[in-house]
RNA sequence: GGGCGGUUAGCUCAGCUGGUCAGAGCAUCUGCUUUACACGCAGGGGGUCGCAGGUUCGAGUCCUGCACCGCCCA
């Protein structure tokens, strides 16, 4: 065939992007056993989220292992799917169209909404048309997606496609809940949780981030009643002093040994509360005296459950002030009602309602700026000023304020009871790097709460339940009525129960359906389930699971890593997968993370565009799996340059076989003792980077066929058998190059296929796509193997290619000092050497005074080392 | 405060179980228009391998401590 003049990059892309298409060559075979089958659970990335350059990294780095197994003869089940529910694409959805979701409002079936008017207030929509708008924009974020992974070359089977909302995976989703509910490993209770203001709803601890803020201690005074002693009580939120219902000393602190069991009142509110005991209350923390509050941190929660405490929760869902009325101690009123009307009993009602009225309403922050006034204006308040300090507060990692801590119902996995077993899971699994496993057991020995699995938002797997409303109208959640898995799935709040009607919705002595959707992590949990398609299918299943391998990003080891692993546990006693292998990150030069709201973020489409998608691939294989790199846009060049090469050295070597009969090119004509060694050199790199690939070392991998493709064949083989090759006569001395030629080059562009997977498809249709013993495509044609050059004589001498570059070098070095092209002619060489290598160098240096165009040569017995003395 | 990882040429990084390991690419400098490639080829300069101890005949490579950076968790 006529081979292409210049390496034009798109017209190749294009051509195989559409040919593999056609063919197929990436689809499963389902009739393959598992012992030929490698099996990947493959991350479904937040299309919402913004693309950048590390997308491109990491998948980059799933596609580089199932390339090579898949050359490896495996029968690869790569599916690929989208993680599309939940609060990052809400919140898209609110910025893109300017909307809010409003339960409250009726369904418009009319509802048109396009993008922009940014300024305007959001326009209020009804739950369903909400969540249809979710479902039309990420379709358009899907599309993105799949053309990017198309493009970058990434071999997925598009027939397993999935999306994290879509009927299957809601159905996998669901069944899991009630089967899990069934067997008791499920359970709803009101209880304090985690909650944040913005986005109203619940979350879990690993959606927990920690962030140092600048904050004050306020000092506080204490009044005993009927007394003028007191005690000073150190707080980061005054705010809370309503809400106080005991104070903490520790039992040890000889300080206040004698006033435990006494009663205390709470400065300007003057609610009497108990002074209590506990270990947990740090003796060198502020003044070691600590109000109690319902609820300022996870330690008032254990407090709070420990003492049997009262419930005074000021805070409200949307993080403002609820009502309060203080009322005289001596008042026989319920402490706290259902009604959101919070009674406490005070020693001075009237005092602490005209103090409260001011903060009620306000959101803490602001609440905090009012008492910290009004107690700076009071007499006996604050006992000194404030000390500025940053201490840790609790954030939601997409939030942007404090969590607060609110009593709500939700529904929650059990997992705390469960720490050992998840650890001893952990250890079956094999990590790449192995370090990382650390971080799991870490995350897992630090649980201290159950999964709150229910999410008090609108776009997410509707939890499959409903509750049955009693004669009064009361909705009696303790018996909650399941769907059968086989009507699975359900959205409670259109789909009837059982022997329920739809008038019946809402009514007393008729149901009403949960609101609440599932935390997106329950169902992203369940990817191996979702793609072997689980109890739907339990031969598919059986075959699939558990998965070879799990590639993701470290940072995502407490969250996806942790929960799949509680689900296969749960589900299958089993692990999910056999070995994890986790990439690092892309940072940017500064080395900080790449994130849309650091305004760092490199959009990954014109860099495909700019370099090609085989140079950016290049750039992701040249990190080591866990390393984090910095983004440095020389690799893409460097990349660039290396297909470059690659295309030209293809077209060199193929078109030196131009002419033969291909039928003369065969192992037993490779004599010449170069030629065999450079496939000896070859032999050494294959084993290598095999090695190194099924250890998912794809970057040692690919530096090691790096070096051996540019040094040793470019450089020097290709150089060397010139002169042989440019013989019109076609002798045994072409025959050998051009037979080691095809052979050596028939096998670097497989080694290079995994990472660049178009340039290597190209050469590879140039050539060998018709050859008997490869694929038609190159990356269905078998990983090189030291068995293909099996016949081939064995070198006489094991150092022969060190030698022969020993002899090139000194000449190659002497024309450059001599400021000569490497084509001009040498007059004579003289080569010292020892007596036994003279029979080596004289075969040798037949080549290589050809190659380098020395005139006249001659060998003498030298020293051990070889010396070679230049006449230009 | 605890844990994990990192600290090697100007930059980005390799250096596996201790003994040609002091490397690569980029950048820089000097040459070379050699019929695959100037997106090339040949050659050069450049680092007391974070610091301080220790083990050893011998340590980027093992141990201890410290410093700094990053991440995770309290």
């Amino acid at each position: 065939m006529d081979l292409p003049k210049n390496y034009d990059v798109k017209k190749i892309e294009e051509n195989w992007i559409k040919t593999w298409k056609e063919t197929g060559i990436y689809r499963w075979d389902p009739s393959k056993t598992r012992e030929e089958t490698f099996v990947v659970d493959t991350p479904p990335p937040t299309v919402s989220g913004s693309l950048h350059v590390g997308h491109m990294f990491s998948y980059s780095h799933q596609d580089f292992i199932v390339r090579y197994q898949r050359m490896k003869g495996k029968n690869i089940f790569f599916p690929i799917g989208w993680d599309d529910n939940g609060l990052p694409t809400e919140r898209r959805v609110q910025n893109y169209l300017n909307v809010r979701c409003e339960p409250s409002m009726p369904y418009d079936p009319n509802l048109k909404v396009s993008p922009g008017k940014k300024g305007t207030p959001p326009l209020a929509v009804s739950r369903k048309n909400f969540i249809e708008l979710c479902d039309q924009v990420i379709v358009e974020d899907e599309k993105a997606f799949r053309n990017l992974w198309t493009r970058l070359g990434m071999s997925y089977d598009w027939d397993l496609e999935y999306a994290t909302i879509d009927r299957h995976c809601r159905l996998i989703s669901q069944a899991s809940f009630i089967e899990l509910y069934k067997k008791g490993e499920i359970y709803q209770e009101e209880r304090p949780v985690l909650w944040d203001i913005d986005y109203q709803t619940a979350i879990a601890q690993a959606e927990l981030v920690d962030k140092e803020v600048p904050s004050a201690f306020y000092y506080f005074r204490f009044p005993f009643p009927n007394s003028n002693d007191y005690l000073v009580i150190a707080t980061t939120r005054p705010e809370l002093l309503p809400a106080c219902v005991a104070v903490l000393v520790h039992p040890n602190d000889e300080r206040y040994k004698q006033y435990i069991g006494k009663t205390i009142l709470t400065p300007l509110f003057h609610v009497p509360v108990p002074i209590m005991a506990d270990e947990k209350a740090e003796p060198d923390k502020g003044t070691g005296v600590v109000m109690v509050c319902t609820f300022g941190d996870q330690t008032d929660v254990e407090w709070w459950k420990q003492f049997n405490l009262p419930l005074r929760q000021i805070v409200a869902r949307n993080g403002t002030l609820l009502h309060v009325e203080f009322v005289s101690v001596d008042e026989k009123k319920n402490d706290c009602s259902d009604t959101g009307h919070l009674i406490v009993p005070s020693k001075n009602p009237q005092k602490a309602n005209e103090i409260y009225s001011k903060m009620q309403g306000l959101y803490t922050g602001n609440a905090k700026k009012v008492i910290i006034e009004i107690a700076n204006q009071t007499d006996g308040v604050i006992d000194r000023p404030e000390t500025q300090i940053t201490h840790a507060v609790r954030f939601f990692e997409k939030g942007d304020r404090p969590l607060e801590i609110v009593p709500t119902r939700q529904w929650y996995t059990r997992i705390i009871d469960k720490k050992e077993a998840l650890i001893e899971q952990g250890k079956k699994i094999s990590w790449y790097p192995d370090y990382m496993y650390k971080r799991y057991e870490h995350w897992v020995e630090g649980l201290n709460q159950d999964w709150c699995l229910s999410r008090q938002r609108f776009f997410g797997v509707p939890i499959p339940v409903w509750y049955p409303i009693n004669e009064d109208g009361e909705i009696v959640y303790s018996k909650p009525i399941m769907p059968d898995i086989k009507d699975l799935p359900i959205d409670p709040l259109s789909d009837v129960p059982d022997g329920y009607t739809e008038e019946q919705r809402d009514k007393p002595n008729g149901f009403t359906g949960e609101p609440d959707v599932l935390d997106t992590w329950a169902t992203s949990s369940l990817t191996p389930q979702i793609a072997t398609h689980w109890f739907l299918n339990p031969e598919r299943h059986k075959k699939l699971f558990p998965m070879d391998i799990r590639p993701q990003a470290h940072d995502i080891i407490r969250t996806w890593a942790f929960y799949t692993i509680v689900k296969a546990y749960l589900h299958d006693g089993d692990i999910p997968w056999k070995n994890v292998v986790l990439s690092g990150w892309i940072l940017d030069p500064d080395r900080k993370k790449m994130s849309k709201s650091h305004g760092n973020v490199v959009t990954p489409e014109p860099l495909i565009e700019q370099h090609g998608a085989d140079s950016v691939r290049y750039w992701s294989a040249k990190a080591r799996l866990g390393v984090d790199t910095a983004y440095d846009e020389q690799a893409f060049k460097v990349g660039r340059k290396l297909c470059t090469k690659l295309f030209n050295a293809s077209k060199f070597a193929i078109m030196q076989l131009q002419n033969i009969d291909r039928g003369l090119l065969k192992k037993e004509a490779i004599q010449n003792p170069i030629d065999i060694a450079v496939i000896n050199e070859l032999k050494t790199c294959i084993q290598r980077a095999t090695t190194s690939f099924e250890e998912f070392d794809y970057a040692q991998s690919l530096m090691l066929t790096e070096e051996f493709f540019w040094s040793v064949f470019c450089d020097n083989y290709l150089e060397i058998i010139k002169p042989r090759v440019y013989q019109t006569e076609l002798n045994e001395e072409r025959l050998s190059a051009c037979s080691a030629l095809r052979l050596i080059h028939r096998a670097i562009v497989r080694l290079f296929a995994p990472y660049l997977p178009y340039i290597t498809e190209e050469v590879w249709s140039w050539e060998y796509s018709d050859d008997e013993d490869m694929a038609n495509s190159v990356h269905r044609s078998p990983w090189p193997s030291l068995q293909e050059f099996d016949g081939i004589p064995t070198a006489k001498h094991s150092e022969l290619y060190e030698v022969l570059i020993a002899l090139i070098n000194p000449i190659r070095k002497a024309k450059a000092d001599a400021n000569i092209s490497l084509a001009a002619p040498v007059t004579k060489i003289e080569v010292k050497c020892p007596s036994a290598m003279n029979e080596v160098c004289q075969i040798l240096l037949k080549d290589v005074v050809a190659m380098l165009h020395v005139n006249e040569y001659r060998v003498i017995e030298g020293n051990q080392k070889i010396e070679v003395l230049v006449n230009i």
